[in-house]
DNA sequence: ATGAAAGCGCTAACAT
DNA sequence: ATGTTAGCGCTTTCAT
């Protein structure tokens, strides 16, 4: 059936297993194994890059010559450089990244792993984050966990894998166990947590007043006469959540007021969620009178309920938020906020990190807070006489 | 002053020039150069990663039979297929995507160009995008123009030094030289243009139903029984701006109303853009009683404004906008827009670029049009009678 | 079934 | 000032 190629008989050849998908044939006349290549791939021969050997044999001097040049080193005839100089630009010569980085050991890539870009805060701080890799030439690699811890852990593998110099992250939602984490840590691979850090490793983070924002807004509501103060929460085993309910009941108790467990609610965040928690608390035989949404865009939510059911707003029930977007903004009432500028967030990051690289991860961990801001609206300024 | 490290003497020895930043010298007596090296630097030996020759090394095999066992190559023995894999579970390989990538000459990573992830378009077309690369095992690397066109080429260039298999890109609002788009057709690197396309080049593109849009959201507004319709628009030259103007001018036309220059209105489309323009509008002889905005979010800062100086929405003065989101929805009057489906889009560019990157550049370029949908709600529904 | 060797594109050490 | 060589980590021929 098979004629060999080498020997070009047809009776001792034998089918010999598979390679790479196809039949591979081996004649017993000559011991020689071979495929049979569709030559169709050939022809595909991608025009491929210019590469600095190509500058080098077209100047015909050595590739190494060619780099020195390129690089700026000193030792080189600034006659050979302008030579090199100009034929890069005619065979447009571009440096292929993946051969540097291999060489050098460094990728100037920092990956990203964020649970989703569509949330206002992470979209802000990312945009942040990118102005300053390009300004200190620096490379992002945004990975999405879409709130999924394994996702999440699969975007750090990959990112590894690609040898990113480091690694900014902030957890999903559903991120409980941190042994890829951990995994980095040993790799020895400089990491930077932010917004949604992971309590249990000491890794440097950039967070937000947490505390201090949760209990200047519920105090606000206490000035301003609530006295009945709701509370929405992500997930309960978040970190960020355990700290806003701590500043939240430090602020009740400053002012004599009793924890109510009633009063406190735990939640995905998810689009909606507002409006569940909302009937919760309307249900209730004594509904709040004031309510603090750890996302705001639920308190907008709660306040489209509310206004659907003619409560009023800020006076019969007040509403305030973490966070501040133009949703917060625009929407009538505007939401009493505590703004937590993401823009510096994603920039004390993101400088953190690079800090980290520049020392080789030799820095001790820290955990840098930004100052946030307490922002009154009309959602909960109430007119007191 | 310096001894020599090869023969010990002191006399011989002489400057000679700079090494990477570091003093060399040479010693006349045994013609020897060097460097003295502050060996601090090699304590710093980093925990390198584990590599495929470690794991040779450990089981005392051959590099390339470890590869082939990591790669499920069907020529290798089960028994030693699975100690490799243990090996490398014990000493905690992970590949190095960037000799893999090198080797292969293909990163399976695609590069994204975008003006702005704070526009919820962007935003919710990325994550998208990265489903679907997570899905179909590619990496995203993406890259903010924002809005710049020198950044926009600087990102090009960078994706391109990485070897990405294949570029996705929106123009920035700056961009009218497309020399940066031609060079990578030059270097047959797939490309696919979305949403801001550029229309003089023949590429792969995966646009909105800008023409049907605008019409059907000018239509609405004279059926509503608008008859002076301004409309705000993008940079003069952005290729969308001008196809949204044609829709509006064919809706004017197909109901006998003629177009005035006046209420044609270009802009950068710029956070709080719609005020100027609505004092614009506003102060003219004969203000318009129906506006449409490119961008939603600007049609709600004119609503703000008109709301402000007690003009009746819709009644007095109606408003649709481009593109849907959050803001749209629940701000008061909730506005009417032509939703674009962010989410189609961002699929079927990647699923595009995917399917041009696996036929090799070879498909035909063609043009994607992603049906939209007329949402109609209060910001211009008129109580008709 | 496995090993040896070449090569992807680049840089850096070592010569000269 | 420039060429030669080795090596980054991996895959893939080729040979056995």
């Amino acid at each position: 059936m098979q004629k060999c190629v080498k020997c070009n008989s047809v009776d001792g050849v034998i089918k010999s297993g598979f390679l790479r998908g196809k039949q591979r044939f081996y004649c017993k006349l000559c011991h020689f194994n071979f495929i049979l290549e569709n030559d169709d791939a050939k022809p595909t021969q991608k025009a491929t890059q210019t590469t600095i050997v190509d500058l080098a044999k077209h100047l015909g001097i050595a590739p190494s010559t060619v780099s020195r040049a390129l690089n700026g080193k000193s030792d080189i005839s600034p006659f050979t450089r302008k030579a090199v100089v100009q034929a890069a630009i005619d065979l447009d010569y571009r440096p292929n990244l993946l051969a540097q980085s291999l060489n050098k050991g460094k990728t100037n890539t920092i990956g990203v792993v964020i649970p989703n870009v569509e949330l206002p805060f992470f979209a802000t701080a990312l945009a942040r984050m990118q102005q300053i890799a390009v300004d200190t030439g620096y490379r992002i690699m945004v990975c999405h966990s879409s709130e999924s811890q394994a996702i999440e852990i699969l975007n750090t593998e990959t990112l590894i894998s690609c040898r990113v110099d480091g690694l900014l992250i902030s957890h999903s939602k559903e991120t409980t166990s941190f042994d890829h984490i951990r995994y980095v840590l040993a790799k020895d691979v400089p990491i930077v947590h932010f917004d949604r850090v992971c309590n249990e490793l000491d890794t440097p983070k950039v967070i937000h007043e947490d505390f201090k924002g949760s209990f200047d807004l519920v105090e606000h509501l206490i000035l301003q006469g609530c006295r009945k103060i709701g509370i929405m929460l992500g997930p309960e085993k978040f970190y960020i959540s355990q700290i806003r309910l701590e500043g939240y009941k430090a602020a009740l108790n400053k002012h004599g007021i009793k924890v109510n467990e009633q009063y406190i609610v735990y939640s995905e965040m998810n689009k909606n969620d507002g409006i569940r928690v909302f009937e919760y608390f309307i249900n209730l035989p004594e509904p709040p009178d004031g309510v603090f949404a750890m996302l705001s865009r639920n308190a907008i939510e709660m306040m489209v309920e509310a206004k659907k059911r003619q409560i009023k707003i800020p006076d019969e029930m007040a509403f305030v938020g973490f966070g501040d977007d133009t949703l917060c903004e625009l929407f009538e009432p505007s939401l009493t906020v505590f703004h937590h500028f993401p823009t510096k967030v994603g920039e004390a990051a993101i400088n953190l990190l690079i800090e980290n690289i520049d020392k080789k991860n030799m820095l001790p961990s820290c955990t840098k807070s930004i100052p946030g801001e307490l922002i009154v609206r009309n959602s909960s300024l109430r007119v007191l006489k």
